[in-house]
DNA sequence: TGAGCCATGAAACATATGTTGCACGAATAT
DNA sequence: ATATTCGTGCAACATATGTTTCATGGCTCA
């Protein structure tokens, strides 16, 4: 057993415990856990009264997981939520080296990059493009290889407020694209990068010859989905080191995308999207404690 | 007149109050100003002794101001420090004003607030799940609904140069989801935020159960998968204003948990990836000009 | 079935907590 | 100059806090 985690935060330990505890703490325990700041600042027989708990529970608890006793817990969790201090923070420096921390840097790099990439995103071409979404008829979205998460989240959340309206291209696999459905009057949301992939391009072009609005989501002007655009929305897939294109840029765009069309949709989209959750929830897609 | 200030904060009364204070009393709640977070957390004795104060001074600054004691003052600091609760899905959706640029503001908000939030996550703990992954003997990806999108984009780069080994829970759709083949030394993947899905719920125990690794990315770490976790990722799903919780964060951490575990995988990696990406080349996945 | 173990709740314990009364000293008013 | 008020520290108070102990009930294992 090598739990080689030195400094873990208070609360990850807590729930790395919990399953390997008796039932009732686990209630507790998850409870602290939901209500942290509480737990910081309430009193021990408060919480238990909340909780429907005795507070004696909360003393095993925090014993549980290796501490002295719950002021012992209750310290490392207030340590642990203290403000971040506008503090001089030394560790932060760039050092660039290759060390034992090598993947550490790499992925601050990263997320720095694509943070600063997020800033180049043209949020009037999304509010444009976002119009022509909700003027279409029907909505095809295209996305293909690793742009198909894209394209999936984008179907996905148009769909929890226009239900028939709109079509992931190629949802059932390869066979199921067809091109010739689009018409006049729809919205086909094309997403690429580069290398392209043949797919994407070819539904790019379907959309133009068909008359349907075009809307490329794409890393160049020059890609080929771009071609006859008429709406184009541009982010940074290279920006940010590693070995694949970052795919960040175009998730914000897609759920931008998204939360535009919603406000777009007024309360009409408002009361399918109620309607859509309500649906879930009773066919119990979503997880509830009370099992 | 009655005062100006209808609803000010705790904090600002105390402060507009300090001027018409005995010495002794201003000292001290400069000191509570100063150090808010902690007059919330330690005990007024404990304060008294860091502010070089006597603890009666604290019951008597609270009193001065139209507190009843320390303790309601202490009570009105802790509701005020309290963070933001994340509300539902529908309930977010209202209240934002239209206007001629409104849409362009939402976008320009919601993009700046997932920029900010790619700040705070852990990049130690992505390099650490990163390890775990690469050490694995085979990776399953579960990810439900909404983070659907996640997981098909992590199974999608993983198996990029680790053909055989990745899988993605429910692939086939809802009856491929088979937990049992869940194995110690296998790494299972779950993605998720508030409401959870059910099948997510599941995938977790049953990695828990089967003793794989089991790296959670979730929005809270009091998440249903994240009990048990040994890798817990956590980025902000509710920050960004819109209808919907931002995958963005999740997004960049299956990205760079990707591209670290690639980095790992050494030279093996890099001629697989190089591999696959001939294969796609040669059967004309790809899109040319001259095509 | 019986013995032992463990989880759980209620009550008793020692202690720390917020509060209040008191004494002393300085500043002010008569 | 004396009397009074007010600010301040100290110490005692009543109480709430975290902890521990004990009795009970359910569970497992022999």
């Amino acid at each position: 057993m090598a739990q080689a985690q030195p400094k873990a935060s208070p609360l990850n330990e807590l729930c790395s415990a919990l399953p390997s505890l008796p039932m009732r703490l686990q209630e507790v325990g998850r409870f602290v856990a939901a209500n942290d700041y509480d737990a910081t600042t309430r009193s021990m027989r408060e919480l238990a009264a909340v909780a429907g708990a005795d507070p004696a529970s909360f003393t095993r608890l925090a014993k549980a997981i290796g501490y002295s006793g719950w002021d012992e817990l209750r310290a490392a969790l207030t340590e642990a939520r203290r403000p971040a201090q506008a503090a001089p923070f030394s560790g932060r420096a760039r050092g660039r080296r290759a060390g034992p921390n090598a993947d550490v840097t790499l992925v601050n790099e990263k997320l720095e990059a694509e943070a600063a990439g997020l800033g180049r995103i043209s949020s009037t071409a999304i509010a444009d493009a976002a119009r022509a979404l909700h003027g279409a008829d029907r909505v095809w979205i295209a996305g293909f290889r690793s742009c198909r998460s894209v394209a999936e989240l984008l179907t996905y959340q148009l769909r929890l407020f226009r239900p028939g309206a709109v079509q992931l291209v190629g949802g059932s696999g390869p066979d199921d694209i067809d091109h010739g459905a689009f018409r006049a009057g729809d919205a086909v949301v094309v997403i690429g990068f580069a290398p392209y992939s043949t797919a994407s391009v070819l539904s790019a072009r379907a959309a133009h010859r068909a008359g349907a609005t075009l809307i490329a989501i794409a890393d160049t002007i020059a890609a080929p989905m771009a071609e006859g655009a008429d709406h184009l929305l541009l982010y940074e897939a290279a920006a940010s080191p590693g070995f694949f294109p970052s795919l960040t840029g175009a998730i914000a765009i897609a759920q931008s995308l998204a939360a535009v069309a919603f406000t777009l949709g007024g309360a009409g989209a408002k009361r399918r999207l109620e309607e859509t959750e309500d649906r879930l929830a009773e066919t119990s897609q979503y997880f509830s404690e009370r099992g």
